[in-house]
DNA sequence: CTGATATCAGTACAACTGACATGA
DNA sequence: CTCATGTCAGTTTTACTGATATCA
């Protein structure tokens, strides 16, 4: 039985013959899988209102449970410091983090959660767990173990072979 | 040995005691990856200047070896009919594909790689081939294995269960 | 002084929706 | 006629670079 990526395999067997196509294999379901993932997720997201910069700051800033500067934020979520300072702006005027003094600076903030916004992203990130949930259905919990470990080899694989991080 | 998803995981159980964190286990590392490998990819392809809309184009018809219709383009690379059309419009505006008229269907065309094109996009396929090799040097073949076994079931699992196509 | 923090302005890019002409 | 194809126009979203003020 075989999937969508088994076609691309053969396809690229077939016009460039001397590639790996073992590697594509991997690579190209964990891509198409994120895609689905991702489309599925914004569309939860935008059943609860708010869109996926919202989420990441939001959800961070509940998981984490502290207040953060913004410097702290785009290192973490993988934006440049400029993009960070529009989202917390907008989250700012919605009402959804406020920004206080940071103690141990003087030119920086923290952001800090607000109770409006636990009481958003508590249910969003419910729905979004919710939804993983579903998406995972069909796993027994052997093949989720499975998966589990595996992803944890690949995580380390590709995280020490980041090329631009050398 | 935690990775980074570990640490969240842990986070999420701390706030929220009752969400299911082994959909994140899995979710969480597949998009975290997916985020990694696209980015390398898009400074492999900077490198040879072509856009990631470009090469999702180009390599679909390169691997596929048949003209295609916009419509089909949009279709395979989920994107809209509009959004296909600039895309092609600036392909064919830089010489690498051409658009013939379609035999069965008067209304449309095919679109079709231009020698060029191929001189392009060959060496950029190879290029990412080699990207995703070395991702996943520290992968032994039976870990390939097992993880392609275990990423072919998920991408079942996650096809099969979005509720946006139910 | 230098280096980091955060912001602003301007720019570029990508993708969408909706309307529309054309032909199956 | 109805449906599908492809395009155009306009809008929105997103994030970037570079310059700047501030403070460690």
């Amino acid at each position: 039985m075989g999937d969508a990526i088994d076609d691309v395999q053969d396809q690229l067997a077939r016009v460039r013959p001397g590639i790996d196509t073992s590697s594509a294999a991997i690579i190209g379901r964990v891509m198409t899988v994120a895609r689905m993932v991702q489309s599925e997720s914004n569309a939860v997201l935008r059943r609860h209102e708010v869109t996926r910069a919202d989420f990441d700051i939001l959800s961070l800033l509940l998981r984490t449970g502290e207040p953060m500067p913004p410097t702290q934020l785009a290192v973490q979520l993988h934006t440049s410091g400029a993009g960070t300072t529009k989202r917390v702006q907008k989250l700012e005027a919605a009402g959804l983090v406020e920004r206080t003094n940071n103690p141990t600076d003087g030119r920086g903030f923290l952001v800090t959660l607000t109770p409006k916004a636990e009481a958003v992203i508590g249910p969003a990130l419910e729905s979004v767990a919710e939804l993983e949930r579903s998406l995972l259905a069909s796993l027994s919990n052997t093949d989720r173990t499975a998966l589990t470990d595996q992803l944890r080899k690949l995580l380390a694989s590709v995280t020490d072979a980041r090329p631009s991080v050398r």
